[in-house]
Parts: C-alpha cells; structure tokens; sequence
DNA sequence: TAATATAGTTAAGTTACTTATCCATTTAGG
DNA sequence: CCTAAATGGATAAGTAACTTAACTATATTA
C-alpha cells in the first residue's frame, strides 16, 4: 500500500502527461508514418499489430478499444490498398487471420523507420538512467493496462 | 550520448506502451468523466485545460494538437451548454478568456474525481518505488515532448 | 499609414466512428 | 446428438467531430 501523496502525484503526473505525450505522438505518426499512403493512423496500426500477431478483427479491436465494425472497415480499405491480406483459418471457418502483404510490409518499414528517427533525435539528448527509468516505467505501465507484450496464434 | 540498445529499446517501449495505455485511458475518461453531460473528450479536456491557465483558442489548439475551428466549435457547443465562459481579453480585443463556469467546475470535479478514484484502484497495487519511477519518467516524457507544467496569463 | 500578422469564427465537406442487424460457424447443455 | 447460445466477421445507416478555406476584427511593424 503505498503513501496517499505518492499516490496522488503520480495520477497527477500521469493524467497530466499521457495525453499530451500521445497527441504529440500520434500527430508525428499522422504526418510521417502514414505519409503519402492514404491510410489511417488506425490503419496504420492495423498493418503493424496484425503483423505481430493481433490479427483478428476481434482481436484488433479490443486492442484498440474501437468496435468491430471500425476495424472490419479499416481492413477492408488496407485489403483494396493491397497492403493486407486475409487468410481464412482453416481451424475454425469463421476466423480471418490478417498478414501484411508485401507491399504493407515496405509501408511499414519506412513508416517505422521515419517514427523511430524522429523519437531517436529526442531520446538521444537522454542520460542512460533516463532511458531506463523510461523503460521501467513503460514496463509498469503495461502490466497496469493489461497491455500485451507479444501476441497470439499464427495462420 | 545513450547506447544504442538501450535507445532502441527505449523507442520501442514509447510505441508499444503509449498508444494502447492512452486508449484505455480515454475509453474511462469517455465512459466515467463525460458521463451523463453529454460533451466530447475534447470537450472535456478544454474544460480543465481552461481553467488551468491553457484558456484561449489558439492555446487551446495548440496544446491539443487540432486545429483552431475545432477547438472553436467544441467551445461553442460548452458555452451553449452553460459549462465555460468567454471573458473578452481588455489588453487585446481580439483575444477571448475561456474559464469554467460554476456548473463547469462542478462537472470537471465530479469527473476528475471518478477519474482519479480509477487511477488510484489501479495505482494502488504498486510499491512507493514504482510510483517514484513512473513520476521521474513522466517528467522526463514532458520534457521530451514541451509539455508545459503550469500555464499562462488569467483574464 | 499601409502591409502583415494574429485571434477567433463560419462554412462546406469528408472521414471514420457508432449502434443495430445479419450471416456463418462453432461450442455447450439437455 | 441436436438445438440454443456464443463467437467472428461484415453490412447498413446515421452521426459526431474533424479538416481546409475563407472571412472579420484587431494589433503590430516597417
């Protein structure tokens, strides 16, 4: 149990910091990691967990925390952009297992890649023990949202 | 200048944690904070951040990351609902205060404290130590990203 | 004092969500 | 078994909330 102000200033500090901290993110993404491609920042995300292995719609969109529908519709614009594909699983018909294709991978590449130059030029002004603090915290804050680290079955 | 591994590892938490953690907190600040009064997340946001200080249009637009017409337009639609106020600035005219209302304040606690009251039962379970991480790691974050503490002028 | 910049709003259009419903398939209970 | 409920996904219709472009008013600057 720990000590009530502790507690309090650390909501403080998170409440004050985690939505600011991903609106900066998520607008970095919007104009670099989807740039010149046509998608969505879901979509976006979409093509990058589905490669890790959250590639259900179900599975997407509880990760996500949007409706079903939502990411039906996402996957299906990536499917007709040619980034995306749908393997019916053979174990259970009604299950759609979705892969990056080819394409959908260089999109990812490259869209990765300008996100993490971009977050590098920040964190590199950082002493190790910042960073790793960081990581620590990260790794807290996983366990404290349920976020899964790695993922599920394969097609 | 950090070690590379550890840079890279750090990115990779940012990303990883970050969107999925913010997710699940918005979804409970749609669901708890905004509940039964009918406003936006933004809507919700504009609210606090006005009365911190962050209580103009541009401010407002600035910090949140959208443009000037939507903050304009979700201030409208607070104004009509009674919950913020515009105080025509005396230096500038052409600049307008934005500050809650008594009805608006109300909301704000009300919400904050269920918000805070979620926060906590999670928060709860962790060591003063973790605490003490996860609060040098957001101020870290805030640094990283120019996000201001504490905010401007007043009416 | 004219040109430019800033603050905010309005208008029009688009995107991407939501709920409700539906179909197909699988799992579970009597 | 065999029907009832649960699960995975897609479709349809409606809506909320964003975007850019253009406009008004005021302030700053050259």
């Amino acid at each position: 149990m720990p000590s009530q102000a502790l507690l309090n200033a650390a909501i403080n500090a998170l409440w004050e910091t985690l939505p600011p901290a991903w609106m900066r993110i998520r607008t970095q993404i919007r104009d670099n990691a989807t740039q010149g491609h046509g998608i969505s920042l879901v979509q976006f995300h979409i093509l990058r967990h589905s490669r890790r292995g959250i590639n259900t719609t179900a599975a997407l969109a509880e990760h996500l925390q949007i409706s079903r529908p939502a990411v039906s519709q996402a996957v299906e614009g990536l499917v007709q952009k040619g980034l995306l594909q749908r393997l019916p699983s053979k174990q259970d018909r009604r299950k759609i297992y979705l892969q990056p294709s080819a394409a959908g991978n260089t999109l990812l590449e490259e869209g990765i890649q300008r996100s993490q130059f971009w977050m590098a030029e920040k964190l590199q002004t950082l002493q190790d023990s910042d960073l790793q603090t960081l990581l620590q915290a990260m790794s807290t804050l996983q366990a404290l949202f349920d976020i899964p680290s790695h993922a599920g079955p394969k097609p």
